[in-house]
RNA sequence: UGUCCUGUGGUGUAAUUGGCAACACGUCUGAUUCUGGAUCAGAAGAGUCAAGGUUCGAGCCCUUGCAGGACAACCA
């Protein structure tokens, strides 16, 4: 798996790189620069976590360091191994490689254990015995110091041979607790004596009934930082009133070598779509998508299924920035990604996709011409394909016009377009059904006008087309943002975000494509010329092609018209 | 009425660490084009949240405000 891009590009640092050069200049972390992934499995990654990867990864591949890949279970009620191996293969797909270096939290349980132990021992620790509900009201508010708990100054020996027992499941879930010996009137709410382990039995994907007793985040994230020899623990900003804790425990661990140092950027934010979790979850839920891969949704998988490629988003996270202050990135930068990297590598044909019939009146009936044209004119080299141009074919009814507005390049009567890779044609009348809604357009050709052939007269517009009676009828699913509005989330209170969902996200029609992308694989994009780029869905079947739409080209055409 | 973080064109990110605000997306012109795509050339758009201060000189430093955000799971 490769990521070259930018490698070599003279760009100037993030803050984050800019930390890194100084620490590699000051040797402060021996020359070393070594990241971490640490999504916790509990559900599926979206385009905020690419970003991350895109980060941590590419941060130790800028600095010729590691990123390990890391998952952060130590809450088993919450985890299980299929978002374990959904993770994993986003990442992959994103094209990094975390080589050997796969590791869990749970790796560390009896390393933390021990760290534990040696915290009680210091004094620095001590089993708490108030109920959850006692120890929120003990906890004060942010503004109002906390009240120390009753156990807080027990004997260190006693804290030890108690949180021996909680191991060994002698007591009830949620009778006692773990907590750091800190201070309870820190104006920081984590300092307030957080708790490091509670009672929990509940079974975990990796280690099985061994333990009811589980680390807490704060206390297994450093120190797993640190078993791992993390130099740089990059995270978001919520995370950044965590970081005196994150201090604190290896200070009080006596940690004075290989000391992690954790910092904390803005999370992505995007446009017309929405990140969190659990409204990721509520729209799977109350069935507004398909799915968790729903082309419609911000997941990795979604845009992996809308046809997004893994360059497209690693040139996205590496435009959006990387600072501290809250942003909201807009849609369309996503979309030009995508259009660059689809526009030099996606493979063209032409499809139509709201037809009406063009009857070529001087055209031979039953003939058939195969022409050769451009699989992408970006890339010559690509070669030819063959289309087949007969005498009745199916243009876009867009593309048409009775009485058209006086910049309109396209068809109408009495004017001429030429049809891409043929000939040019003239409209000469059209026929209509009892409503008077057209049913065919009559045309003549202009055989002296073939493309390929020199000095051919010009006309301004060009339509692609597609032969009757070759085309090829597919699924067509045209998407657009999942919400009407730029920021679904800022809404007033009696307003649901999901009053803001799009009701036309997605719009099914039947296309007719030219024949040549008769065996399209899963997975396979294309431009279809002049409309959009366009992916083989895993819906597809022979007999029902589905292709999803990625996204439209540009059209200026479609802006002056507005 | 706590602590911490952040305020730079419409959006995002820069500014050689104190030297006349740059790049990208978007927008708008024009050229070109057998995709109204792509490409090429160009334009508009911020005087850096505000007010003071230091300085020959401040987006960068200081002061005081203002605005936005984060923090009160035995979640991560």
């Amino acid at each position: 798996m490769e990521y070259k891009e930018n490698t070599d590009k003279v760009t100037s640092l993030n803050f984050i790189e800019q930390i890194i050069t100084r620490d590699l200049e000051e040797g402060n972390t021996g020359g070393r620069v070594h990241t971490r992934f640490p999504p916790e499995p509990n559900g599926y990654l979206h385009i905020g976590h690419a970003k991350s990867i895109c980060l941590n990864f590419g941060l130790a591949n800028k600095y010729n360091g590691k990123c390990n890949l890391r998952f952060d279970d130590t809450n088993p009620t919450k985890e299980n191994v299929e978002y374990v191996n959904a993770i994993k293969e986003d990442v992959r797909w994103l094209g990094f490689d975390w080589e050997d270096r796969e590791f869990y939290a749970s790796d560390y349980f009896e390393q933390l254990y021990e760290m534990a132990v040696f915290l009680i021992r210091k004094g620095k620790a001590f089993v708490c015995e108030m109920s959850g509900e006692e120890m929120a009201a003990a906890r004060g508010t942010p503004a109002i110091p906390g009240k120390e708990s009753p156990w807080r100054d027990r004997p260190a020996e006693e804290s030890l041979d108690l949180f021996g027992r909680m191991r060994k499941g002698e007591f009830p879930d949620g009778s006692m607790v773990l907590r750091a010996r800190i201070d309870m009137a820190s104006p920081n709410m984590h300092l307030r004596d957080p708790v490091m382990y509670r009672i929990m039995r509940a079974s975990h994907h990796r280690t099985g009934d061994l333990w009811c007793i589980y680390p807490m985040y704060d206390w297994a994230h450093g120190q797993s930082d640190y078993l791992e020899n993390i130099t740089h623990s990059i995270c978001t900003l919520e995370f950044e009133v965590h970081r005196p804790l994150y201090d604190w425990f290896l200070d009080n661990l006596e940690i004075t070598e290989n000391r992690p140092r954790q910092f904390e950027f803005a999370r992505l934010n995007l446009n017309y779509t929405v990140m969190s979790k659990r409204k990721l979850l509520e729209l799977v839920e109350g069935g507004h998508v398909r799915s968790w891969d729903d082309p419609r949704m911000p997941t990795v998988s979604g845009l992996r299924r809308r046809g997004f490629t893994p360059a497209s988003i690693r040139m996205f996270s590496d435009k959006v920035g990387v600072a501290k202050r809250e942003n909201v990135i807009d849609m369309a930068l996503l979309e030009h990604c995508i259009r660059e990297d689809l526009n030099k590598n996606a493979r063209r044909v032409m499809g139509v996709l709201d037809p009406v019939k063009l009857i070529i009146d001087n055209y031979p009936d039953g003939k058939v011409e195969e022409l050769n044209a451009l699989c992408n004119p970006e890339r010559p080299e690509d070669g030819h394909r063959i289309v087949p141009f007969s005498k009745t074919l199916w243009i876009e009814r867009g593309d048409f016009m009775e009485d058209p507005p006086k910049k309109f390049f396209r068809l109408s009567p009495g004017k001429e377009v030429r049809l891409k890779y043929a000939y040019i044609i003239r409209c000469e009348s059209v026929d209509r059904d009892e409503n008077g809604k057209i049913t065919a357009i009559h045309c003549s050709y202009d055989p002296e006008t073939k493309s390929g052939l020199s000095g051919t007269r010009k006309v301004k517009g060009t339509l692609h087309w597609v032969s009757a009676g070759h085309a090829l009828e597919a699924e067509v699913r045209l998407y657009d943002r999942l919400f009407d509005v730029p920021n679904p989330d800022d809404n007033p209170e009696d307003v649901d975000f999901k009053d803001n969902l799009n009701p036309d996200s997605l719009r099914v029609v039947k296309g007719l494509l030219e024949p040549s992308i008769k065996d399209a694989r899963v997975g396979r994009r294309y431009q279809f010329e002049r409309t959009g780029y366009f992916c083989v869905d895993p819906d597809s079947r022979p007999d029902n092609p589905v292709f999803n739409r990625t996204v439209t080209l540009r059209d200026s055409w479609a802006k002056i018209n507005k």
